[in-house]
DNA sequence: ATGAAAGCGCTAACAA
DNA sequence: TTGTTAGCGCTTTCAT
């Protein structure tokens, strides 16, 4: 079913039975009536190719990640699609596994107009940007989310790492803790330090000392962590609060202090990051601060999308940044 | 960049040049290089909805998920894309909020050839599937997995819980478990009792007797569920092994198991049925049971892609059982 | 081996 | 208010 049997049914015009469809004010209300009912009875659905190929618009995003195997790609995907469906647009989805190259071929597909925008969250593995510029030479809008490329001008959605510390660290503060631990991996240093530095600040804005002894960096073997924590745990001045910026470091905690006897929240309290749904229901006793990873797409779709409206002005090149949340799971417990 | 400035730049006609970019029998290897070589230095893109609009072909596939939000939909969209990767075929997604009427509304827009097929798991409130046969008078083809129309004549890709239930059984059985207690919530009877037969079984192959009072139902409540649990462990006859159908029962058993100074695995082995990730990490010494999820989106778009090159040739149609996979990780602990 | 031309289905400028 | 027509860029049949 396509406009030239339409028009052919209703004895109209292709042209008129198309402004009809799409409400143009200089078709009569009764011919649309018309055109409306008969494109609703023989159920006419416009071709988006041809309508694509005419406009030169796809009505359609793509979504360039690493993968959706863990607790922050799904919610995003859940975001930006939210966004797409509102405004009646596509999405498409590429996963580059981690890889460059994959991420560079997936970027050459996206130079043809397929999509009227990309959103990116950049792959592990991808040491330059070239394949994005190239993109943006072509006018093709592009958001970047989590995982940005610093340097390229282009607008980007991070979570807010220093104010997530600084949260998670008044958290504890407000609950009575005097003495917080902070638990670090050191392999991604920037986010390390922003945490570590909201933990600072809240410290003293809080007017305690800070105390270097109970700020550890940790490696990636089990064993050595877990006899780390135990050392913390043990000592005469064993902190009353733990901060974890890695969700493992959290559960090692979680068990030594099971292994010790000490008693969670009442003798320890432990708040770290993490975007998992059952965190609250696998440590009832345990706060979490969550990556705002639906609002995070649904920013980045947003902005996208304003770009796409006005495509070729780029007048949003800032970054923006979406405070984490803290959850408070351990007041109810669900099943 | 198009065809036609392509031509102009080499002084061939267009439909040479189309020709020699798909590598037609009928031009000359020579000009074909010379294209091949224009195309790249121009950066020539085939236009996607000229080509599409002509062929009648997309060279897309739609996906109608509920959402993306946890363990499973997550690898089944990376299975489901790797796949499409293959074949050099994009991913749309769509995602129905466990909405009925955005399911009808996505299907209606996939009625326009904008997907040359469609890959569905249904939302929770679908309770007809007329949307769905309509897509299919349409010859779109169309493959279910996961929450499937079980009246539909369409392929479906589901998991074997029969299967998953008697592996599990057969693991703790084959781990010295005598007496296996078999946990299970009501709310979706065919999969417990799917899961159940599964456990029968292996007990009887085992020339153990059946025990009604080791099988369980539980409610939504925790306190019942918990209560119910701790009446388990403390009988005299308390169970050496716990098979429990659903995460968060096994979670409450291990609770309660810490609880009563019960060792795990020592004193009661518990398996339980989860995709997280870091279930291993979470309990060092619970095994689980795995859905397939990316098996399964590799499957389904096998399947689809099988379809898609006969298209309308509705050849298979029958159900494909993927068998769930058995994880041990209380061997080795991941940090 | 190459080129001319029709047309996929739609939109929009222009005519009537 | 409605109709005519020229493409959007590509593929493909048919001619050369």
């Amino acid at each position: 079913m396509n406009l030239k049997q339409l028009a052919k049914e209703l004895n109209l015009s292709i042209s008129a039975v198309s402004k009809a469809l799409r409400d143009s004010h200089e078709i009569s209300p009764a011919t649309k009536a018309l055109v409306l009912a008969k494109a609703k009875e023989l159920n006419y659905q416009v071709n988006p190719f041809a309508s694509s190929l005419r406009k030169q618009i796809s009505k359609t995003i793509a979504v360039v990640i690493p993968e959706v195997v863990n607790d922050f790609f799904g919610p995003c995907i859940n975001g930006i699609e939210s966004i797409a469906q509102e405004k009646g647009y596509h999405v498409l989805i590429y996963l580059t596994h981690e890889d460059m190259q994959r991420e560079i071929a997936i970027t050459k597909l996206l130079q043809n107009g397929r999509a009227d925008g990309v959103i990116v969250s950049m792959s592990e593995t991808t040491n330059n940007t070239n394949h994005f510029e190239e993109l943006k030479n072509l006018e093709v809008p592009l958001v970047f989310f989590d995982r940005v490329a610093e340097l390229m001008d282009a607008p980007k959605v991070i979570t807010d790492d220093y104010h997530s510390g600084k949260v998670a660290t008044a958290h504890l503060l407000e609950n009575g803790c005097k003495r917080i631990a902070f638990l670090s991996i050191s392999n991604s240093l920037s986010i390390s330090n922003k945490r570590m530095n909201g933990y600072l600040d809240a410290i003293s804005e809080n007017n305690l000392k800070r105390d270097n002894s109970l700020m550890l960096w940790f490696t990636n073997d089990y064993a050595t962590n877990a006899g780390m924590i135990r050392n913390l745990l043990t000592k005469k001045n064993r902190p009353d609060g733990i901060f974890a910026s890695v969700e493992h470091l959290a559960i090692t905690a979680y068990e030594i202090c099971a292994e010790l006897g000490l008693n969670i929240p009442g003798d320890v309290k432990i708040i770290c990051f993490s975007n998992l749904k059952t965190a609250g229901l696998l440590y009832p006793s345990m706060t979490t601060i969550t990556q705002p990873a639906y609002e995070m797409g649904r920013e980045a779709a947003s902005i996208l999308f304003k770009l796409v409206e006005k495509k070729g002005h780029h007048f949003l090149q800032e970054k923006t940044v979406i405070p984490s949340r803290l959850v408070i799971r351990n007041s109810t417990r669900v099943v």
